[in-house]
DNA sequence: CATGAATGAGTGTTCATTCAT
DNA sequence: GATGAATGAACACTCATTCAT
C-alpha cells in the first residue's frame, strides 16, 4: 500500500500498461535522486536499486535527463490536481466553503498529506527545479495557466465578501505559499525526527494565514 | 562593486592576506555552483573559470567538498551575524524598537538586501543542505545557538507587551521566516525578472506577518 | 605457446569461461609490471597495450591492486602446487627418490623450468611483495602450511638416513632456496645475455647444496 | 648533467661537503624509499620528511632520479669498499687468512653488519636495480671491474692450496654470494620480527658454504 | 640559497550511453 | 525486450618540476 503513489504515477503517464520494469526503474530513481541528487546519482545505482540491467534504463528513457522528467513531471501535474477540478470551484461558491478559514484549512490539510506521501518526490522537485528550466517553465505554466485563475476567483470572491484584505492576488497566494510550504519543510526536511501534533501545527497554520489576510482595522 | 562580497568572504575565512587566485576561485566557484548546483561543476569548469590551472585549487582546498564548505560557511555566518551582536537585542528593550513591527520592518530590509547582494550564495546554501549533513548541523547550531535565544527573548518580550499572540516561539519564528524566505526566493529565484516593488512587497509582508500573529479578539 | 600459461591463469581464477578481453588484460598487465615494475605502470599504459578501452579494466578489476593481485595470485598457487600433490612426498618414501640428491636434482629441475616460463610474474612477484602486505601474508601462510611442512618430513626423513646434516630444517630450507633463487635470478634477471649451460648450472647447484649439507666428518 | 650523482660519489668519499639541508634529504629520501618504494614516493613527502621545500630538493637534485641515485649510488661503492683496499687481498696472502673458512667468517660478518646498518637503503637497491639501467650497469661494472678480480684471486688461492673445489670462479662467488644474500634477507626483510641468533646463523652459513665448497672425495 | 605557489600532464576511477547478443 | 560488456570522455585529485620572490 506504501507505494501505490506509484501507480499513480504511471498511470499519470498516459500509459496504463502496467510494466513492472518500468516501475522498478522509476521507483529506484526516486529514491536515489532523492537521497543523493539528481547529479550526484549514477544510473548504475538505479539499475542495480531497480534490480534491471543498466540498458534497460536507457531503453524506456533515452537520457538521464527524461528519467527524471519522468519521475517528476507527473507528481507535479497530480499537485495541481485539486486546482483543476471544477468541483473544487464550484464547491465554494456552493457555499461548501463558507469561509476561506474552511477552504485553507481544506486546502492546507490536503496539500499536508499529499506532501506526507510524496515527500522524497517534492525534495527531487525542490532541489532541481532551480537547474531545470524546462521544470520551471512546466511549473510557471502550471501556476498561471491552471492554479493562478482559479486562486484568483476564490481570492476575488472572499476579498469581496470582505473576508480576506484587498491585497494583489499574487500576494494573497505568496502568502499563503510560503506559510504551507514553510510548515512542511520544517516537518518533513529541516526536523522530522521532531515530536509534530500536525493537527495542532496546520490550525496554527491556517489561524496565522487567516490573520494576516485579515482586513485591517 | 558588485563583488565586493567575496573581499568580505576572504576577510571572514581569517586570511585578510588579499591572495588574488584564492579570490578567483572563490568567486567562479560560487558562480558555477549557484548556475548548475555542487554535483553537476566540475572543478575543471572551476579552474577555467577562475583562469587558473586546476591543480591550483587542490593547493587551496584539498577536496571540492572542501571548496564548496569554504564558499558557503563565512555568507552562514554572516547571515547570522545581525544576531550576534549584543545592540541588536538591546536596542528593542532600550526601545530602539518600540513595537515588534518596527523591529520586523528593520530585519526584513536587512535580510532582503542581504539576499540581494549574496543570492548565488544562498541559492548554493539551500540546494546543498540536504545533501551535506555537516551543513545541515552547522545550521541548525547556529541557529540553536545564536538565533533562536535572541529570538526567543525578542519574541517574549513582545508577547508580554500584548502586541503579538502567545503561540511558541518556534511557531512564531517559522511564520515569520517563511514569509520571508517565501518573498525571498520568488523575488530572486522564481521570479526574478518580473518589475518589483521591493519596498511595497516588504511592507505588505511586514503586515502580512504582523496581522497573522496579531492577538486574536 | 610462449603465452600459454595466461590460459592456465585464467583457468586457475576458476572463470573457464575464456574471456578475449580479460586474457588481454593481464597479459598486459603482467608485461608491463615486469618490465616498470607496479607502481610505475599506469592503468592506461595497460589499456593501450591490451588494446580495450581503460574503463574496461575497472570492469574486471576494481581497482589497479585487484589486477596486481589478480596477475599473481594463480601463480603464488602454481609455484607452491607440486608441494601440494601428496604423491610428492610419498614418492620419496617409496624410494622414487632413493637420495636427497635426486630429490633436489628433480625439485630444481622442476622449478628452474618454472621460473623459466613464468619469469616476468615471478619478478613481479619477488619485486612486490615488501610492499604489499598482503602479499607477504599470503605467501607466508603458503609457505607456512603447505610447503614447509612438507619439506620437513623430506628433510628429517634424509637427516636420519644420516644423508643430510642435522641442523634445524628452516636452515636447510634457506640454503636450498637460497642457492636455487641465487641461480635463477643471475639466470634469468641479471645476466640474461650470457651463454647458459644450464644442465651444468643446475648439477653443479645441486652438487653444492648436497656437499653444503653433508654431515662433516 | 645526467651523471650528477657522481659528484656526490666523489663528495662523500672525499670531505664531506654536504650541508645539514642536503642531508636531511637524502635521509628522508632513504627512508621513504625504502618503506614505500621509490615510484610510489612522492617529492613532496620527502620535501615534508626532510623539513625542507619541495623545491629545495630540485636545487640538489635535477630531477626525482638523480635524487634516487645519489642516494643509492655511495652505499654501492660502499658495499663493494672492502675489495678495494689492497691490504685486503695481501692479507690472504701474507696469511692472515689462513684459511678460506676464516676468509669467509670474516668476510660475512662484515657484509652482514654493514646490512643490519644499511638495510634500507640495501632493499632500495635490489627494488630498482631491475627498472633502472644505469644502475645494472654501474653494479656489473663495480663487480667485473673491482670485486670480480679480486675475488678471483683469492679464490684461485685456495683452489690451488686444495682447500676449495675446482669450479669456476662465478659459480663459487654465485654460491657464496647467495647463501649470503638469503640469510641477509631472511633475517631482515622476510623475517625480521622471529628471534634470531645472529652468531649461530652466520656461523652455519659460513659452514654451508664452506662445505659447499669442499673438493669431493 | 631557500621557498612554496603554480602548473598542466598524468593518475586511478566513474560515468552515461551504445550496441551486439 | 532485456542484457551487460564495452566504451572513451570526464571526473576529482596528485605529480614532478619550474620560477618569481
Amino acid at each position: 500500500m506504501k507505494e501505490d503513489w506509484l501507480e499513480e504515477l504511471i498511470a499519470a503517464t498516459g500509459t496504463d500498461k502496467r510494466n513492472e520494469r518500468q516501475m522498478r526503474i522509476l521507483e529506484a530513481a526516486v529514491d536515489m535522486f532523492s537521497e543523493k541528487g539528481y547529479s550526484a546519482t549514477s544510473t548504475s545505482e538505479i539499475a542495480k536499486r531497480a534490480g534491471v540491467a543498466e540498458g534497460t534504463i536507457f531503453r524506456y528513457y533515452k537520457t538521464k535527463k527524461d528519467l527524471l522528467f519522468a519521475v517528476v513531471m507527473p507528481t507535479l501535474t497530480k499537485f495541481a490536481a485539486p486546482f483543476f477540478v471544477q468541483t473544487f470551484v464550484k464547491e465554494i461558491f456552493d457555499n461548501t466553503y463558507d469561509s476561506y478559514e474552511n477552504f485553507l484549512r481544506t486546502v492546507i490539510r490536503n496539500r499536508f498529506e499529499f506532501a506526507r506521501k510524496h515527500f522524497p518526490m517534492l525534495k527531487i522537485l525542490i532541489q532541481e527545479v532551480p537547474f531545470q528550466p524546462e521544470l520551471k517553465d512546466e511549473i510557471q505554466q502550471l501556476f498561471a495557466k491552471e492554479i493562478y485563475s482559479r486562486f484568483e476567483k476564490i481570492a476575488n470572491h472572499f476579498q469581496e465578501q470582505g473576508q480576506i484584505i484587498e491585497i494583489p492576488t499574487p500576494g494573497v497566494l505568496r502568502f499563503t505559499i510560503s506559510a504551507v510550504i514553510g510548515l512542511i519543510l520544517t516537518r518533513f526536511l529541516l526536523l522530522p525526527e521532531e515530536k509534530w501534533d500536525d493537527e495542532a501545527e496546520i490550525e496554527s497554520t491556517v489561524q496565522f494565514i487567516l490573520y494576516g489576510l485579515t482586513p485591517r482595522r
